[in-house]
DNA sequence: GGGGGTTCCTTTATCGTTAACGTGGTCCTC
DNA sequence: GAGGACCACGTTAACGATAAAGGAACCCCC
């Protein structure tokens, strides 16, 4: 069994209180009981028990993350950023995944609300803002990331997903395309806010497209690819077909490209596609893959800073929202002259 | 603040005693109780405090994973593989990162000690075994996944590296190759696994290759795919340069094939490529890579249920090894003709 | 009608730590 | 030499749950 306060105090012939200051560096303990205590640590290299510490002071140095999906590189991207900067502060992060499954999201939430968590960040694939509620009657302070909820006001980092939609499609105008369609993903703000902004940027330049131009998301379980695959299936099925694609993330272009070069077409000459994420292996794939970066890595930053600030905060303020600006890299899935 | 047994037990006018049997399935409540109980946690919807269960049972219903790199793909799947088997049995999982810095690694099994976690597993990049004697001495049991360590007798979940080396170099003998380099991976039992099988394989097919055909690990804090970059530079200025390249693993060989590429040269043509990991952007790879399944999902699941077999257990048993098959996944980057 | 069982709940102690408060010294001050 | 201000610790009571043991009420049976 591990060593307690008690074994020390009793070898050393002090009050447990004696060693649980010295632990915690108050400075009513004389010089010489302090470095007997803490030799003694040293030796049996104690650690006092933290889930015994969370229930006195309520705090357990723990930070939750849900994200729908821990093998998506712009997730663990996320999830390496949060982690990076919690643990100079000694937290430590539970990661679970929802599997884009809202209902086991809802449970894992109320899981980690069992746990008393110090704070909770979500990237939700949920529909209704039920299980932020229950977050709320807690009182545990949580973040959004990536996607957030029109009418929930709470804390946020993220993007200005219509921007990104914005900035894609106008860099597909840029080199030249006139027929440009979106494969669209989810019912969740990213998707809804990249949808806006591609449109948006279509009617500014008066070439809106045919409605199914941007086939409806197919729903179900299959992988992104996989999705990306079969949309751009249908595509190239129309007459005309598109000569731009704008796709809701870069797993979804990877499929939408390999559909694309399976078809015997050309990227970027025949049609040329851009992603969402700048996910790392984007510049080695088939194509190296032009897409809008979303600064993964900063947004884990932020969140996991504006979470240790909520912690230290007594009542809880107005949420916060900390936008991140997209930014365009261009590479060769959309290199050619307009 | 959070709802307690307390509140609920004063609300009904029973014990507190009497709702955690009730939430615990106790048989001795009566039933008209029991709903009572039952009504009033749903009502407020409860839930118990698990820091406070977890101080009293020293069961925290938690398990650690420490991964030398949460992006890399193949430590998402593991990561992934545990998460759905512990889920299931109510477990949480905190993950944390050593980046491939053994000080680092041991601080953080150091934290997770101190949160008294009922298991510990870890893909370690240490080189010696301090850490896990101190996690011997707090009795909490641990795993080793991916990599291990020689002479020290623990569980271990992973792939015969041996045979991935002997896998991986036969098949560039089988199409053909007959200067047949290897990037090596770092001091850890992985990559010196898969050189041994390299060596062997060789030798085996007496193509024994001269020394400088294995450069020495590029030391440093360098991301694999630019250390996998420099080493193929290397290989490229040697006479004769290699036919074929075994890679310690798949973002080192997507730096290697990025190297040979930008040299000009065929891929497989001039120089077939191998890695290993069989991570899932492989395919859509500007030459698709072949590579060794390490069954990284498979690797995660069959660690989590060694996990809780342990946490089960009374004694610390005899640790367990767990080895799966690797597995040869060819594509194009070794598609030539013996 | 007393011994013995059930059934159903309560009482009490405990887990390892921290917070709040108390208490003897010593030293200084006037 | 009484009063007060430190100093360096100790005592006690939480925190929210579980484990173990202890009854009260009722029934059964010879």
């Amino acid at each position: 069994m591990p060593v307690r306060m008690k074994d020390i105090a009793r070898d050393l012939g002090v009050s447990v209180v004696t060693v649980s200051k010295v632990l915690r560096n108050h400075t009513d303990i004389g010089e010489e009981t302090r470095q007997r205590v803490l030799k003694r640590v040293r030796d049996l290299h104690f650690q006092p028990n933290l889930t015994a510490r969370a229930l006195v002071t309520g705090r357990t140095y723990t930070v939750g993350l849900v994200v729908p999906d821990l093998v998506h590189p712009f997730f663990a991207e996320v999830a390496k950023g949060l982690s990076s900067v919690l643990r100079k502060s000694g937290y430590s992060l539970i990661i679970t995944s929802s599997e884009e499954d809202p209902d086991l999201e809802a449970q894992e939430i109320d899981r980690l609300l069992a746990r008393r968590l110090d704070a909770i960040i979500v990237a939700s694939a949920q529909w209704t803002v039920a299980s932020f509620r229950l977050i709320e009657e807690q009182k545990t302070p949580y973040i959004l990331v990536d996607r957030q909820f029109a009418g929930l006001p709470a804390n946020f980092v993220g993007v200005d997903d219509e921007l990104v939609g914005e900035l894609a499609t106008d860099h597909l105008i840029a080199v030249g395309c006139r027929r440009i369609a979106h494969i669209r993903g989810p019912e969740v703000s990213t998707a809804l806010g990249r949808l806006a902004g591609y449109r948006r940027a279509l009617a500014r330049d008066d070439l809106r497209p045919p409605a199914h131009y941007v086939p409806e998301g197919m729903a179900g379980d299959d992988e992104t690819e996989v999705r990306g695959r079969a949309a751009m299936q249908k595509l190239l099925q129309l007459d005309p077909p598109p000569d731009g694609v704008f796709c809701y993330n870069d797993p979804t272009a990877v499929g939408a490209m390999s559909a694309i070069l399976a078809a015997g077409l050309r990227i970027p000459e025949d049609i040329a596609v851009i992603g969402c994420g700048n996910v790392h292996y984007d510049a080695s794939l088939r194509v190296p893959l032009s897409s809008i970066d979303q600064r993964s890595a900063v947004m884990g930053e932020q969140a996991a800073k504006l979470a240790l600030s909520l912690i230290g905060a007594k009542a809880s303020a107005k949420p916060k929202s900390i936008i991140l600006e997209p930014k365009l890299v261009p590479r060769a899935s959309t290199a050619r002259r307009p």
